[in-house]
DNA sequence: CTGAAAGCGCTTACAG
DNA sequence: CTGAAAGCGCTTACAG
């Protein structure tokens, strides 16, 4: 493989010169920088990263950190990583991944190694171990979900509080009054997941300012649990809606409401678009907006790495109240997807309100 | 950061001593051991993973290339992804992320740069333009799929021949014979997404060896071509069976089997896990095994890597007949689950058969 | 505008 | 058994 002393020689210059027009940082005479690309596209050259990397201390690289518990939705988990992988080849830089039950151990090991020049973590928890990692790391950090205190670290989501509240405005204005949640698993409201439990407050606190008479079901992910809660609350007449935040609940939902006859039921749910895209939705959802948070994220990201600003500009969504060591926290706007008729062949998206 | 003469300051020794206990391929007394083992934790010392990529030329990095077409049942790649990243660590190595759809310039500048030791490719095509690359690569490559030719290269694959074999065997032990076969969208087959074809061949020979009566339908993802075609087979009395090869398949099938009174319908499936454990599946399914096929995978690149064999042993279902030159091609054994009753609210699995 | 030299942090023959 | 030296392939002041 051709190394920069190959290219240099062959266009006559010194190393210096070669890894100047590499770097695009000093100036070079057309003339030379023209023979030194020539070169390069002779000799199909191309700078060895681990060499940059030791002379810059950039690598390019940022990590991703997911430690898929047993219990989080593992299939929506892909079109975060699709678009982070994405966002991060536009800015030049390769995604690197960090998975495994001991992510604490793991972080330690690539900061201390220099192996990334940032960090993007997923499934953030309140109170998560890894957060005072982050924040005395030499690399900058970004969050996507939305801790209480995240000093230190950039962080994005769904505004998972707002969308609690829509969502219960959506059944105040249906005028129904009775209304069933089904919501994440027990263990996952105790561990903190933020998406968990700031839904569950906006929808909480939704109901109670409208008024409205909610019954809050935590329920496993499994199966039985999820067809035994479902069936229960169907049968129930007196529920006059019911609201999910559990991606288990879509799939079933469908076939239930046939066999049951309960398609005067107000269903509502929060999910992530290929549960939407995939099954056979035919209620209202509010879309997770993975695509958004991932993208945001990488941003926030390259403005830490990149000082201020990225060369496409600013992100999109983020408010300039940067001051240097103010550390954003981004909120996206839910949006409702109203889907027609019931059972319909037909399954198309309408509008959406916010 | 802490550096390696740090180390070496603080033990007493010299670098080259610290880089003996370090890489541990020299004999360094066991006092001498110590102390530098003890200088190591108090420093909290980790080796500079660029510097030692450069010195040794391995960067203890393995690529994923996977480059989502717009097709591809996204949900069921986190599966691979995880047990990729999982077992590569269980090895001492990471993964790095190769997505975009111009895969082929991505992973030249991959291998060019140096930035990994290997690769695993995902969603492999008959065909593959990314073979050639692949095959002239300085480093080993591992597909996930299995061409007709992957000289070059290791590959590993459910036996998708044998699973559409399997099925039209059971279509045949239940007595029936008029069959739908809903598979793949015409794009993926003429693209030559091999599990596609594979399985499409397995099943048509099988079904043409038992005499059975098969019609094959390419079928878009969509919901409403899915839901189209498969109202269409099920409002047919004449078909006895129906098998499907489409992810998008499944989630609404239970709901049209109740709703169009088909529950004498046999229905057979070739569908990942966790499809499988998230939807309401009241029928037969081939399991795709991606948690196997991923670890095979990995312990197949390994084995290049280290030479012949690993730390843990040899690699399971991988058969010894390796000569130097000889490539591997590992075909994973089709198995059924077969679900107990139609629209109960259990959904055990029972036994699985071969 | 270009080049010689030092240095990034490690490993690896090679002496001793 | 340990250490001094060269080298991996790049970048970056610093001279010229």
């Amino acid at each position: 493989m051709a190394t920069i002393g190959d290219v240099a020689r062959l266009a006559g210059v010194s190393r210096s010169t070669v890894s100047s027009v590499l770097t695009g940082r000093k100036f070079v005479a057309p003339a030379t920088r023209e023979r030194v690309e020539d070169a390069i596209g002779r000799l199909n050259f191309t700078v060895n990263s681990g060499a940059r990397a030791l002379a810059t201390s950039r690598t390019m690289n940022i990590g991703l950190v997911f430690s898929f518990r047993q219990s989080m939705y593992v299939p929506s988990a892909t079109t975060y990583v699709v678009a982070l992988a994405e966002e991060a080849r536009l800015h030049g830089y390769r995604l690197t991944l960090v998975t495994g039950s001991d992510s604490v151990s793991e972080i330690k090991r690539l900061l201390a190694s220099k192996s990334v020049d940032g960090l993007v973590v997923m499934e953030v928890l309140e109170d998560d171990p890894r957060l005072p990692v982050l924040r005395d790391a030499a690399v900058p950090s970004v969050l996507i979900g939305m801790p209480e205190d995240s000093d230190g670290v950039d962080a994005v989501d769904l505004d998972y509080l707002a969308a609690g509240r829509l969502v219960m405005d959506q059944v105040h204005q249906a005028r129904h009054r009775r209304v069933a949640f089904v919501t994440w698993p027990t263990y996952l409201h105790e561990m903190g997941a933020t998406y968990a439990h700031r839904f569950r407050t906006g929808a909480e606190e939704g109901a109670r300012e409208l008024n409205l008479d909610l019954s809050t079901f935590l329920c496993d992910v499994d199966q039985t649990s999820i067809l035994e809660r479902v069936t229960g609350i169907i049968r129930d007449p007196s529920y006059e809606a019911l609201v999910f935040h559990n991606d288990a609940v879509a799939p079933v939902l469908s076939t239930m409401l046939v066999r049951e006859h309960r398609e005067d039921l107000q269903v509502l749910g929060l999910c992530p678009p290929e549960l939407a895209r995939e099954h056979w939705l035919p209620f209202d959802t509010i879309d997770t907006q993975p695509e958004e948070s991932a993208r945001t994220a990488v941003k926030l990201l390259m403005r830490r790495l990149n000082g201020t600003g990225t060369e496409t500009g600013e992100p999109d969504g983020i408010d300039g109240r940067d001051g240097a060591d103010c550390h954003e926290r981004v909120l996206l706007t839910p949006r409702l997807t109203t889907r027609s008729p019931w059972f319909g062949l037909e399954n198309r998206d309408a509008g959406s309100s916010d």
